[in-house]
DNA sequence: CCGTATCCATTCCGATACTG
DNA sequence: CAGTATCGGAATGGATACGG
């Protein structure tokens, strides 16, 4: 996507997921998609960027198996982009970085837009770390169980 | 960072997650910091990325409260890079990211470098979306909170 | 309404080369 | 070892203008 040194091959998850998703606003068309917006320029306005730019994200985004395309539930000739169950489960993702920035990001005065429960319209709790069994997981706690992050079979030429 | 509109003010806790951490190097830079990673060249190995763009994320980083820099541990006369509380807390993020790309983003044959629990050296329990109370949450379950999500007409009134 | 095609400015990345 | 100084190429992003 950004061309790189592409790291799509890399073992590391966080370098796929970055290589897939880890660009400016392909997060942010999820995040809409999650709020169920659906159409081009539906999305645009929102966002508020450039139509070229949004038409290049939605392309790889559907290549990425993240979105898909749908004949539009309204009639209309169009197509309409809607997440794929993959493009759900970045959910997770969404509420990690969300939750992060709410805590950190904000000062005591700002209020930041909120997500909830639909049904209680609470706050959802702080997504938590645990191990298989349960229990909670510190930072300190984890570790790397593969050879290396960042192997060098992307080496060089 | 990436100049674009920056977003550092948008209400919205995910624009500015990404504003601070949505480049490509950062978050890998981070999960390095993870590994106890605190030294430019070990950064810069392990990486495989240029020393002058390092040098700018590294800058970044501290400059958002990521990282902070510290006397060297072992005597030499230099700096290192270590996570701040603040970066710590990203610790939710790597992980969600690292469990959305170990989940959706590897062929059957391949495998991940895998996140383990230090003591058990099993893998981590997927994090779990939850409502306050505990109870599990589908990504349907959610809503937003807040006016609009990229609002920059309720600017300031 | 849904895009594609252009143009242009900015930024990013990679690869040296060069100091302290 | 830890950076800074450059340079060029690639890609991103914004703003229209233009077709289906």
């Amino acid at each position: 996507m950004v061309k790189r040194t592409s790291m799509d091959k890399a073992p590391c998850p966080i370098a796929r997921s970055l290589d897939a998703i880890g660009d400016w606003w392909s997060l942010l068309i999820v995040r809409e998609a999650f709020g169920n917006v659906r159409r081009f320029n539906e999305f645009q306005k929102r966002l508020g960027l450039a139509k070229n730019i949004l038409a290049a994200r939605l392309r790889d985004l559907v290549a990425e198996g993240i979105l898909e395309m749908q004949p539009a539930s309204d009639g209309s000739a169009y197509q309409e982009y809607v997440l794929t169950k993959k493009g759900r489960r970045l959910v997770t993702v969404m509420i990690a970085l969300w939750q992060w920035g709410e805590e950190n990001l904000f000062e005591p005065g700002e209020v930041p837009t909120r997500l909830l429960d639909k049904e209680t319209r609470q706050p959802l709790r702080k997504l938590q770390l645990q191990t298989a069994d349960g229990h909670p997981v510190r930072p300190s706690d984890i570790m790397i169980g593969a050879p290396a992050p960042v192997p060098e079979l992307r080496a060089r030429k």
